[in-house]
DNA sequence: AGTCTCATGTAATCAGTTACATGATTGT
DNA sequence: ACAATCATGTAACTGATTACATGAGACT
């Protein structure tokens, strides 16, 4: 379960509320690690429960700002250190790729150019936000800048696939 | 959901028991979308209350033999053909590289490398597959070439990312 | 006064994993 | 006889999505 450290790992920049990280989610992290209203609200009770964050301040309208613990931060490191990144990579963009003779030469052409445009608009959009982000020598800008070249030469990769996969449909 | 759609997608080569099913999903599946043995049982059991599919022949051992129906062909085609590929790429190796940060410098270049090597040893592997397979030019082996061609190129994106992204580290 | 954004929480459901449970057939 | 493989099914649990529900404070 990522999510649990996605939310430490974003504490240990500075406390925040709920409301704060689920704002992270959708901009920085939607890429990466998509998460749900819900699921960051019931996952950080569980985390204050655990001890590895808790709540310092209250603010107005019921907000919560959590600060990450000790406990937490060891967590976060252990994490980051001594377990295996090994996320089964579900993929339903190439699983549809097995399955592509059962449509016609013309419409599996159809699947795979639409995959390179798709490639080419995520690469486009990633540019755009590269160069609109005014980019520091700080922790977050330096990874943040190393997770968006991963975004570009992934999307680069892909679009040439694409394209040479079509050629290969007879 | 896309096992229903990779369930479908198998059974349009030709019949198969849930047995059969699952040593596909263990051997070329793996990579892209797994499954257990207790989702493909229960998942096969949905989809013949559908009618996208029927047991057509049974065997010793209680086996029993699915065969795609016209209506299940159908909805094979429509999803290739009308649902856009949209999946969520989670990517808890991604994810980390945001928390870097919290980590030694050194302990950071380790976390690159290391993903640097198992992006070569996921090459390799690969590669090995690659050149054991007797490719012929049915359906299957195009598209199966296809999907390797594209794990190939994914490590060594990757390989070459990681490498890269060490140097950044200050 | 009315709307937008901030802010939290819970319930129902779905997809996926792990573990349990059982038994028939084949090969040595 | 025994082990390996074939073969199916179910239960409990975890993680993620969708939907429901509520309300305070800020801005116009």
């Amino acid at each position: 379960m990522s999510l649990r450290h996605a939310l430490l790992g974003l504490l240990a920049e500075h406390p925040a509320s709920g409301y704060d990280l689920l704002k992270t989610f959708e901009t920085s992290l939607a890429n990466v690690w998509p998460a749900t209203q819900s699921q960051i609200y019931t996952e950080l009770s569980r985390l204050a429960d655990t001890g590895w964050i808790s709540v310092t301040a209250e603010g107005p309208r019921g907000r919560k700002e959590y600060t990450l613990t000790d406990e937490g931060l060891a967590e976060l490191r252990h994490w980051l250190t001594e377990t295996k990144p090994q996320r089964n990579t579900r993929s339903d963009i190439l699983l549809r790729v097995f399955f592509l003779g059962v449509l016609t030469p013309d419409q599996a052409r159809a699947y795979l150019t639409g995959l390179a445009d798709l490639s080419q608009q995520g690469h486009d959009d990633l540019r755009r936000l590269v160069d609109s982000v005014d980019w520091g020598d700080d922790d977050l800008s330096v990874h943040g800048r190393i997770a968006l070249e991963y975004g570009l030469r992934f999307n680069a990769m892909r679009r040439e696939w694409a394209e040479w996969a079509a050629t290969q449909i007879r």
